[in-house]
DNA sequence: CAGCATCCGCTTTGATACTG
DNA sequence: CAGTATCAAAGCGGATGCTG
């Protein structure tokens, strides 16, 4: 990217990362750790190869990314963060915080990974019964399961299958992050394509900042 | 821009606010508060007049940006941020946080605004002995002096002549932030090009995180 | 003068094909 | 797997001109 040519430190960040699909790139490696071309790639639906490669070698080069030759059995190169890079977490986190409600806007084209919406998830949700022994909830949309584990004032969001979840949601990404998040009535959801299985109950455990004060306890 | 056509939180936003200019025209317009057409174009130095009016139309369209025809005797155009371009500034203060060490590096041909150094100060500063009476530094760079007051635990920066400043600092911006924030020595100063009128040990009541634990008292 | 729109050359990006 | 090569399309930068 052409420098700004500003004394500022906004504008030098975005001399760094401010180019098209690099904060995306830097989200994929903050999200999979250590990964492959090929994964970055898979993280990053409608990218060139070319811009890719051209967008790794500028951020190794201001020393965001490094690579690293894997040894056998892996045998292939991997990109990762440095500690530099790890810093830009927090511009992400708050970009994040800004673009959750733009999540709400249909746009059926959309590629969708599971560990997108985990990690927005991690953001946003809180436990809302602390006090409560904890709830385990399992999505299933795009392309892996998520467990939100909620108990004792805390919420974790976890990429990976839940062993005995109260209740199990599935169905299209926007409208079950719109349930989990509390801003879609779990009556609601149904006409939205949205199954339930399992104590639909054991969606007010957890909830958003805009959630009204007890979603599920309307049913 | 072009849309990512991802259903992901940070995607979505950097659909909004991802476009070159985008985000310094939000720092602008943060910083200023509602401004001109033309007080926006002096604020960034470099961009095409047509560019300036395409964002502006498409943060509009956004709900970022909204525009005002102010009354007699003003009688001119004011675009100014929405409620929802307000919540931008934690994004807007991440990016400083994370570009601020990159200040450091110099590059004369930058343009320099007093506004944005104030700016980041603003972010960085912290008060290093709160039991001290206050003490006031003013900056004379850039194209506005700021005035930096401590006391009591906090730090405020403003663009203004400050009335009866402890030290007064002058010279060429880089090495003023360096002072400023504990990173270059006093007695180095000189040497940067940096004039220092008044008492040099006000400049130990303020410091940012990468600073030694008393760096003026080396004098 | 403030607030744009138009035009044109250059750079960046996107899509696809190809390679060690 | 991890890229490079090629080329068309879109975006950007700079200059200029228009309008209230």
């Amino acid at each position: 990217m052409r420098s700004y040519d500003e004394y500022c430190a906004a504008a030098r960040a975005l001399d760094v990362v401010g180019d098209r699909w690099t904060l995306l790139i830097v989200r994929e490696l903050a999200l999979q750790g250590p990964c492959r071309y090929t994964d970055l790639r898979n993280g990053l639906p409608g990218i060139a190869t070319n811009l890719l490669a051209q967008r790794l070698r500028e951020l190794e080069r201001a020393g965001v990314v490094a690579r690293e030759e894997a040894p056998p059995p892996i045998a292939t190169t991997l990109f990762r963060l440095t500690a530099r890079g790890e810093e830009l977490r927090p511009v992400l986190a708050e970009l994040v915080r800004w673009g959750m409600p733009l999540m709400t806007e249909p746009r059926p084209a959309d590629a969708v990974r599971s560990r997108w919406l985990a990690w927005a998830l991690e953001f946003m949700l809180t436990d809302r019964d602390p006090a409560r022994p904890p709830t385990v909830i399992e999505l299933r949309t795009g392309d892996e399961q998520i467990a939100v584990e909620a108990g004792g004032g805390a919420v974790h969001v976890r990429l990976a299958r839940a062993e005995h979840p109260d209740v199990t949601l599935s169905g299209p990404p926007m409208p079950i992050m719109g349930v989990v998040l509390g801003l879609l009535d779990v009556a609601a959801a149904g006409s939205h394509g949205v199954t339930i299985d399992g104590d639909p109950r054991a969606l007010a455990r957890v909830g958003g900042p805009g959630a009204p004060a007890a979603p599920a306890d309307v049913i």
